[in-house]
DNA sequence: CAAACGATTTTCT
DNA sequence: GAAAATCGTTTGG
C-alpha cells in the first residue's frame, strides 16, 4: 500500500526516518516507472537542528518547501551536481524531514543505468543520495511534488526489519554542524551493500 | 550586483 | 587517499 499522508504528518521525524526503511520509493518520470527499497535514511530535525537547512527558521524561496505540511518531496542541488531527495515531515509551520541516503534498486533498473550512464549493476548505482536521486530520474522539478500522488509516492510492501537489522549511527557531511552532527539521526539496514560508504559507523 | 560555499560523486595518483 | 567538477542559493556590499 502507498503511505498515507498521516504517516509524513507525525511529530516525531527520527522515528519516521527508522520506519522508511525497508519502505519503497517509486518514480514514474515521463512515463517510466523506477523503484527501490530504502536502505539508509537521516533525519533533519527543524529549526533547532543546526544541519538542517531550516536552522533557525530560516525560510527562503529554497527551503519553504520544508515548511509545508508533511508527505512532500524536497529536492535540493548541492554541489551544482547532485540532486539530494528528503521527505518532508511533521505538519505546516515545522520544518523537517529525512534525506534518503541510499536504495536498493528493485524495478527498472535498466533505466537507472542509463540515467547513470553505466553498463552494469553496481552497488554504486544507488548507493548515496546524489546517486539515487539521478537513477529513480528525482530532479528539482520534483520539489513540492506530494508523495501519495503518481509521479512520486513511496510504498509498503510488507517488509519487516528486525530491529537488531537496523544500524544507527552519526550524519554525514554535515561536519559544520558543530555538535549537532554528533546526534544519532543516521539509519541503514545492517549488511545490505547499497548502504553508501559515507563514514564508518 | 558580486562572491563564497555546499546534506556529494567521480576520477586520478 | 586526495582533489576536481560545477552552479543555484545565500550572504554581503
Amino acid at each position: 500500500m502507498i503511505l498515507p499522508p498521516s504517516f509524513y504528518t507525525r511529530t516525531d521525524v527520527v522515528k519516521i526516518a527508522k520506519e522508511l526503511l525497508g519502505k519503497v520509493i517509486v518514480t514514474n518520470i515521463g512515463g517510466i516507472v523506477t523503484s527501490g527499497m530504502i536502505v539508509e535514511t537521516e533525519a533533519y530535525a527543524g529549526v533547532h537542528d543546526k544541519a538542517s537547512h531550516s536552522y533557525g527558521g530560516r525560510n527562503t524561496e529554497r527551503t519553504k518547501v520544508m515548511f509545508m505540511n508533511g508527505g512532500v518531496a524536497y529536492v535540493y542541488l548541492c554541489y551544482g551536481i547532485h540532486h539530494l531527495f528528503n521527505v518532508i515531515t511533521n505538519v505546516e509551520g515545522t520544518p523537517s524531514g529525512v534525506l534518503i541516503r541510499a536504495v536498493e534498486p528493485l524495478e527498472g533498473v535498466e533505466y537507472m543505468l542509463v540515467r547513470r550512464k553505466k553498463e552494469k549493476l553496481t552497488p554504486a548505482l544507488t548507493a548515496g543520495p546524489g546517486a539515487l536521486s539521478a537513477a529513480l530520474g528525482i530532479n528539482t522539478a520534483l520539489t513540492g511534488t506530494s508523495l501519495s500522488g503518481t509521479d512520486i509516492f513511496i510504498e509498503d510492501r510488507g517488509i519487516k526489519l528486525p530491529k537488531t537489522d537496523i544500524v544507527i549511527g552519526t550524519r554525514v557531511g554535515v561536519a559544520y554542524a558543530a555538535e549537532d552532527a554528533m546526534l544519532p539521526y543516521r539509519f541503514s539496514i545492517k549488511g545490505n551493500k547499497y548502504v553508501s560508504k559515507g563514514k564508518g559507523l
